[in-house]
Parts: C-alpha cells; structure tokens; sequence
DNA sequence: GTATATACCTTGAACTGCAAGGTATGGAGA
DNA sequence: TCTCCATACCTTGCAGTTCAAGGTATATAC
C-alpha cells in the first residue's frame, strides 16, 4: 500500500538524540554508533552510516561535539565525545521528547479527550 | 542559534496518528480536529490547518475515512469517520509509536547499553 | 460597514532520514 | 595469489513531512 517509504513514521530528531546521549557517556566513532544504537535498542532502531555521519558533522560545526582523530591497526578511526553544550543540548531534546510522548501516549490510551 | 524550525524534532507522523484516534471514537470535522488536538493534548501539540486538511485527503484517498457532508448555519463542514481499514491501520501505527518510544526511552533512562 | 470567528483549501520552503554508491585498508579463505 | 568480506570514512539525490502563509466565503458582533 505505501508507495515508498522514507522517513519512516516517528523517527525525526531520533538519530539525533540517540546520538548525543550515547556520546554524553564515553567517545565513539561513527562506524561504532551505528552497531551500538542497533544493539543499545535490541534492533528496535537501526540507523545508516548515511544518517549518522551527517549528524556528527553537524553537531560538530555547532560546538555539540568535539573529535579526536585516532590510528588503530592502520585504519584511521575519528572518535567524538559530548561537550558542555552538547549535554545542554540532549537535556533540551530530551525535555521535547518527553512532552511529545506523554501527550501522544495520554490520548492514545485514551483518557481525557471526548469531553464535549 | 537554531536558523529556521520546520518539522519540528519528533513529530513525524504523529498528526496522522492523533487524527485516526480521534476519529475512531467520534466524526470530526476538519476545523473541530485542529482544536480537538490541541485540547486533547493539554496544549503540548499544536498543529495548524495546513496540516490537518491534506492527511485528512490522503486518508479517505486510502480508504481509511469517509466523509458527509452537513451544511450547519449555511456553512459547510466535511465530516469524518474512521472505517475499519483506518482502525486497522491506527492499530499499527500504534504498535509502531510503542516499538519506537519504549526504544528510546530505555535507552534515554540510560540501563543496559554501556554494557562493554 | 468593518472586523472576527468559523470553515474549507492550496502552495512553497525547509528539514530529515534513507538507499546507494564511492574510497581505502586488513584479514580470511580458496 | 587472488578474491571476498568486514572495517571505516564519506557524499549525493530522492522522497516524504510539517509548517507558515495566503486565499475564498459566510455568519455574527460591534
């Protein structure tokens, strides 16, 4: 029935988020975000590397994150942990997140609503 | 600092899904969801006509509501209804909403990931 | 007679996630 | 040796969604 199917049903600002929390934690790289959101969610959520580079670049660029370049086994690894603002900034979406899932989940159950 | 603002973090497909509640307890016009939702909600979600009318057009498109027609005061309002295929796909819209919530939520709280 | 609330609708811009593809190294297996 | 896969970085184009703003029209209040 759905045609296509690109972004998929309540994932906006997800990656984000995610991202930003795992970071507020301990450094990761890229390639490790993507197999830890996996994991971290028992593959409720997956995200692509194409999701998760953009991110980082631009949460970089905002002064959310700061990288840290490191060769391992020849290979070139970037690892990015959280600053200050970036702490500031997850405390905020987490706040949006809870607003939008209390009210959604409050009507959903249904509960108030219908009051003509 | 942030430069614009559409799509809002978290909102995707969220109006969908509220509009199919909704309908799915009573008919609704339109105009009446706008405020519905925005009630419903303890004012936590707003969203605007733009919005509403073309999810309400691509539902009924689909199947998943009807419409009647009712002049009230010489206006014309468009009444809603969900049908069965819309209750159906209100129930896997919320399988989803819970799939993804109850993801992020754990993972938020912080317990198993870290786990090195 | 002008403004406000109701009630429908469309359009353009902005943002986001996703699939697909592109580069490069190291190790495993045939 | 030669090929394949996993690691690790990255970019581009498409599709889909929300939102603000504007457009039409009627009834009521001032």
């Amino acid at each position: 029935m759905a045609p296509r199917k690109t972004n998929p049903e309540f994932m906006t600002g997800v990656p984000e988020l995610l991202i930003l929390r795992l970071l507020s934690d301990r450094e990761m790289y890229g390639y490790e975000l993507v197999q830890a959101i996996e994991a971290a969610t028992g593959e409720a959520i997956k995200v692509g590397e194409g999701v998760v580079y953009p991110i980082l670049h631009a949460l970089e660029e905002q002064g959310c994150l700061t990288s840290k370049r490191k060769p391992v086994n020849g290979r070139t690894r970037v690892y990015y942990t959280a600053t200050a603002a970036g702490k500031k900034r997850l405390g905020a979406l987490v706040s949006e997140w809870q607003r939008i899932t209390d009210a959604v989940s409050g009507l959903v159950k249904g509960a108030k609503h219908a009051r003509a």
